[in-house]
DNA sequence: AACTAAAGTGAACGCCGTTTATTGATGAAC
DNA sequence: GTTCATCAATAAACGGCGTTCACTTTAGTT
C-alpha cells in the first residue's frame, strides 16, 4: 500500500504548497501576479527550483486550474447535500446559486476557469485541468438527469428542434451514454446550462454593469423563468 | 474649419497608425503580443516614442478597445441596413448573426471587448472605450425598441417580475429616457441580450466545446426559441 | 562511509513597461 | 532668413518576467 517513500511524500507536499501559494497570490493579487518568481519568493525559494516540479509556468497554471475546479465542484456538491433531500426545486436553486455565489466570491479563480483561454484561444486545458472540468460538468448534468427522471417535464419534440442540431445532440447523448433520453431533454439541459453560465460569466466579468449595479434580482428573474420550463416551482423569494 | 495645422495632421496620422498596428498584432498574434515594443518595432520606432501619443500601455489598449468597438458596431449597422427594410424578423436575425459572426471572426478583438477586464477586474474602460461601448449598446437597444414599438409583444406583467428587480428596471428605464415602456419590456430586452451575449461569449471562448464541435445549430435553436417571445417568426432555416 | 540522484542556487539571456537625459527636426516669431 | 522654443524620437537604464545552464548542497541507498 503505502509504497510512498519519504522522498515522494515531501515532494508531493512541496507540489501542494506551490499550488496553494499560487492560489493565494491569484486570489489576492490577480492572475498577472501569479509568476514563478512571486511563488518562489513567497516560499523562500528561487524561481528555477520550481522547474523541478512543473515543466513551465503554463503547466503550473494548468494544475492550478484543476485545483480550482475541484474546489468549485466541492462547493456545489456541498450545497446539493445541504438542500432538503426530496425537494428538487430547492436542490436546483441551491446548485445554481452556489455556482453564482462561488463565482462572485472567487472572481479571479472563476476567470481562470471560464475566462478567455490564455495562449492560443483554442487549446483545451490538458490533463489535470480537463479532468477537473469533466467532474464539474458531470455534477450539473447529473442534477438535470435526476430532475428529468424523477419528474419528466415538457421538452421540445424532435420536429421543434432545428434540424441541423439533431445529429449533434444525438452524438452528445451517446457520449453521455444515456440513449433513453429524448434529444429534447438534451436541448433543455444545454440551453439552461448555457443561460446559467452565460449569465454568471457576464456578471462576474462586469458586463452587466451597463444595466445593473447588482445583478442578483435579474438572476432570480432568470431562475424564475427557467425553472417552470424544467417542471419546477420557483418560490418567488428575495431574501 | 480645417484649422488643423500640419503638425496636428501628422500627429493624428501617427496615432491612427499606432492603433492600426496594434490591431494587426492583436488579430495575428494575440493580446499578449500587443506590447509597446512590438508596436514600435513594427513601425520602425522605439518604444518610448509611443509615450508621446499614449500615457501608458494601458491607455493605448483602451483606445484600441474603442476602435474595435466601433468596428463591431459598424458591422452590425451594416447588417441591419442590408436586411429587407420592413422585415423585423430578418433585421433581428441579421443583427444577432452579425454579432456572432464578427465575434467568431475576430475572437481576440472580441475577447478584448467582452473578456475578463485585464487589471483589477472592476475598472470600467474609460473615455474613448466607454463611448464605443455605449454606441454598441445603443444599437441593440434601438433594435429592441423598434421591435416593441412597431409590434408590441407579450411581456411579463409587473407582478410576474421578481419584486426586487422592479426598482432597478425602473431606474434603467429612466436612464434610457423611455418612460412609456412597461418594465416587462425591459426585462425581455435585458434577458434576450444576456442570452445572446452569454451564448456568443461562451462559444468564442471555447466553453461550448464540451458539447459541440460547431455551436451554430444551437445558436439557431436559441434564436428559434427566443424570437417568438419577441413576437417574431423564425424561419426554420439552416443555410 | 562513499556514491548517486534529486533539490536548490546564481548568473545570464532576451523579453516586457517605464523613466530620464539627450539629440534631431520643424514650425513660429522676429 | 535666422533664431528659438517646442515637439518627436532616441539610447541607456531599472526592475520584473520566464527560462536555461552550470554549479553546489542535501539526503537516501548501497
Amino acid at each position: 500500500m503505502a509504497k510512498t517513500t519519504r522522498r515522494e511524500r515531501v515532494r508531493a507536499a512541496t507540489m501542494r504548497e506551490i499550488i496553494q501559494t499560487a492560489r493565494r497570490i491569484l486570489a489576492e493579487e490577480g492572475p498577472e501576479a501569479v509568476t514563478l518568481r512571486a511563488i518562489a519568493r513567497e516560499m523562500g525559494m528561487t524561481a528555477p527550483a520550481l522547474y523541478r516540479y512543473f515543466g513551465s509556468h503554463e503547466e503550473l497554471v494548468r494544475h492550478l486550474v484543476g485545483d480550482v475546479f475541484n474546489d468549485l465542484t466541492d462547493g456545489v456538491h456541498a450545497a446539493l447535500e445541504a438542500a432538503p433531500p426530496g425537494d428538487m426545486s430547492e436542490k436546483f436553486i441551491a446548485a445554481s446559486s452556489e455556482f453564482r455565489r462561488w463565482a462572485l466570491a472567487h472572481k479571479r479563480e472563476y476567470a481562470l476557469l471560464f475566462g478567455v483561454p490564455v495562449p492560443g484561444l483554442e487549446v483545451e486545458h490538458g490533463d489535470f485541468a480537463q479532468e477537473g472540468g469533466r467532474r464539474f460538468a458531470r455534477t450539473f448534468l447529473a442534477l438535470f438527469l435526476e430532475l428529468w427522471r424523477k419528474k419528466p417535464f415538457d421538452v421540445p419534440a424532435d420536429e421543434e428542434i432545428v434540424p441541423a442540431l439533431r445529429e449533434p445532440l444525438q452524438r452528445y447523448r451517446e457520449y453521455l451514454d444515456a440513449p433513453e433520453l429524448p434529444i429534447g431533454v438534451m436541448v433543455r439541459f444545454l440551453g439552461c446550462w448555457i443561460q446559467l453560465q452565460g449569465f454568471v460569466s457576464l456578471e462576474v466579468f462586469g458586463h452587466l454593469h451597463f444595466a445593473f449595479d447588482d445583478a442578483r434580482p435579474m438572476f432570480d428573474q432568470l431562475m424564475a423563468e427557467m425553472m417552470p420550463s424544467l417542471g419546477l416551482d420557483h418560490p418567488f423569494r428575495t431574501p
